[in-house]
DNA sequence: TTTTGTGAAGCGCTTCACAGCT
DNA sequence: AGCTGTGAAGCGCTTCACAAAA
């Protein structure tokens, strides 16, 4: 296999992380059943090979003596097994604050879908914002609402580390800066404009035009 | 070049399509300032050679005698110019009606806004779906809402093609495999499910957690 | 006998580098 | 002089095909 060559780390290309982060739902969902190559590609769609190579790049992530690394059996592949490696590439396993800002609709949405029993205890809804002073007193949430002028210190004071910008498209520049400027690491941006920030801000978009645009394109 | 020599269609690359759908919107935002690739290199951290590359792909879909299709100038590309034939390309000039199935935060939210303000008029919001009757009377919306087991009939009627899929995870592939029946030809999957349907519908999942997650492995 | 794990081949996207156009 | 358009080279992911393991 001879990866690593370069670095200590290995480099798992990023089509196989975005592959690994989907399966690892599958595994878990999975139960104690074993899953075969075959069986994935059946529920996936993606070819048996590809998912025996993706999971061979977990390789270097078990423990044990380099012989005895062996992660699938005759009878497939062990979700019990497979999740923690995965966790361990993409480094899944920190646990990570993140903040709603923009608290409309959509906003206040994912507020309250980020509740207590909301998503898995690896991200953590920490606090939401809005620039409305009144909305801030009035709505209902999971978590503690601030005004927008709190937002560079309560992100410093949490550590939040990723924020859902929810707020209409002619702030989301402004907001999206501010953030940067606070020390956030990645945004999940709801609003439909291509975001201009520093490097070290990773940034994912979530457009409603332009995911049904991509649906489209494949119908 | 030599595409084409498989089909009569020209094969555009699927990273290439997702790329200039982005490129659209850009270019939608620019005016009539000119582009060169160079700018667009710096708005989105595409190579210049790639962008050239990119909108290369789109030269057959000029009209005019194959001498006269050069598409940018020295000035760079005009958005005026480059639009219609990236529409083109992507079969994006359909007129495409979508609806939203159940009708809770997340799905009022859409419901909201795809109203008359909303996206473009190149979708259309034409229906919503809950399986709660109470809610389908109370709830305002710019569209007309109907009781779930009215989803197939409704889908046929107005030949909507597109479905917002925000019922809860429990919910989901059951609603899936209705939308499919009905004859939907894609889904938007906000439910934490990997949907599993017949191959001739598109689905394209949005869920929290996994945008979370794949947000936290390039930090 | 079924399924994994993996060199090696294949293939397609990206990048290079430069001719051509304005 | 600057930018596009594009053969050709480069490179990385996918697929093939089969040895090894259980």
């Amino acid at each position: 296999m001879d990866r690593g060559k370069d670095s200590i780390l290995e480099q798992i290309p990023a089509v196989t992380r975005e592959r690994l982060l989907q399966l690892m739902r599958i595994l878990e969902g999975a139960g104690s059943e074993h899953l075969s190559s075959a069986r994935i590609e059946e529920l996936t769609g993606w070819s048996s090979n590809t998912v025996r190579r993706d999971i061979s790049y977990l390789e270097s992530f078990a423990g044990g003596p380099p012989d005895e690394r062996r992660l699938g059996s005759v009878n497939g592949y062990a979700p019990a097994c497979l999740v923690p490696l995965i966790r361990r590439a993409l480094s899944l396993d920190k646990r990570r604050r993140y903040c709603v800002v923009g608290l409309g609709r959509l906003g206040s949405a994912y507020l309250n879908s980020g509740g207590p029993a909301g998503s898995s205890p690896e991200f953590e809804l920490t606090a939401g914002f809005d620039i409305s002073v009144n909305r801030v007193e009035i709505l209902k949430s999971p978590a503690p609402l601030y005004p927008a002028y709190k937002l560079g210190e309560v992100i410093a004071r949490f550590g939040i580390e990723i924020a859902l910008l929810c707020v209409p498209a002619e702030a989301a520049q402004a907001a999206a800066e501010k953030l940067a400027a606070a020390g956030i690491r990645g945004i999940l941006n709801f609003a439909p404009v291509a975001l201009m920030l520093p490097p070290q801000v990773a940034v994912r978009n979530v457009y409603l035009e332009e995911e049904l645009r991509a649906l489209a394109i494949r119908m």
